[in-house]
DNA sequence: AATACATATGAGTAGTTACTCATAATATAT
DNA sequence: ATATATTATGAGTAACTACTCATATGTATT
């Protein structure tokens, strides 16, 4: 068993792929099939796929069946407040916030 | 230049190495010196420093020098709230957890 | 059963990453 | 200037990761 650093680093890494990023955030406001998430992203089916695979391993994201249909959604919604979170941080300190702050 | 995503992306793959949030952790109080940090996480000298570059180059961390002392800090000390928030995102929905909750 | 649609999976590969080793750079003290 | 302590860096490598391709699986419809 993971020890809690160690899952936490796992979960970091698992988001530090821009294109897992871009998939969690289609998905972060309401759960989207996999075809939705080719479409709005632009991937590849296989790659979606591949990916999805990853994050459900990490148990970020969970699914739900209907019919033919696979519906992917955050497993714990509150993960985007963190991402949204994580965001302002970074882009607090940068030269277009300094001018904005003025 | 980086889009938004890219460089959010770029920053929780920084972090989701074990490693690097260890050190990540150790900083996060006080700004501590590298001999401070490899005391604290128990790695090699050169390890140590490799992170750091790591973090470094990521503007994850700030340094200050103090006569031959190098001292790492966080460059945005909100992050440490951060890494907090999804450390309990995590753990919410394990077992542990559940039988705490009741 | 045959077809069509939706999604997953195993294997192969190029590129990346974490790590180590040896060495260099910087600062202080003698 | 030498020696010592602190930290950084370039190069090499084994392990990992993201991606693609081909194929498989599951579901619904006819």
């Amino acid at each position: 068993m993971d020890s809690g650093i160690e899952k936490l680093a796992k979960v970091f890494k698992v988001l530090g792929d821009y294109n897992r990023l871009g998939i969690v955030m289609v998905i972060s406001k309401a759960s989207r099939t996999v075809t939705e998430i080719i479409n709005a992203t632009g991937m590849s089916q296989t790659l979606v796929s591949f990916h999805l695979r990853v994050l459900r391993k990490a148990e970020v994201v969970t699914t739900r069946r209907e019919g033919p249909f696979i519906y992917y959604s955050l497993a714990n919604p509150s993960l985007m407040d963190i991402i949204d979170e994580l965001s302002h941080v970074i882009n607090a300190g940068s030269e277009m916030e300094k001018i904005l702050e003025k």
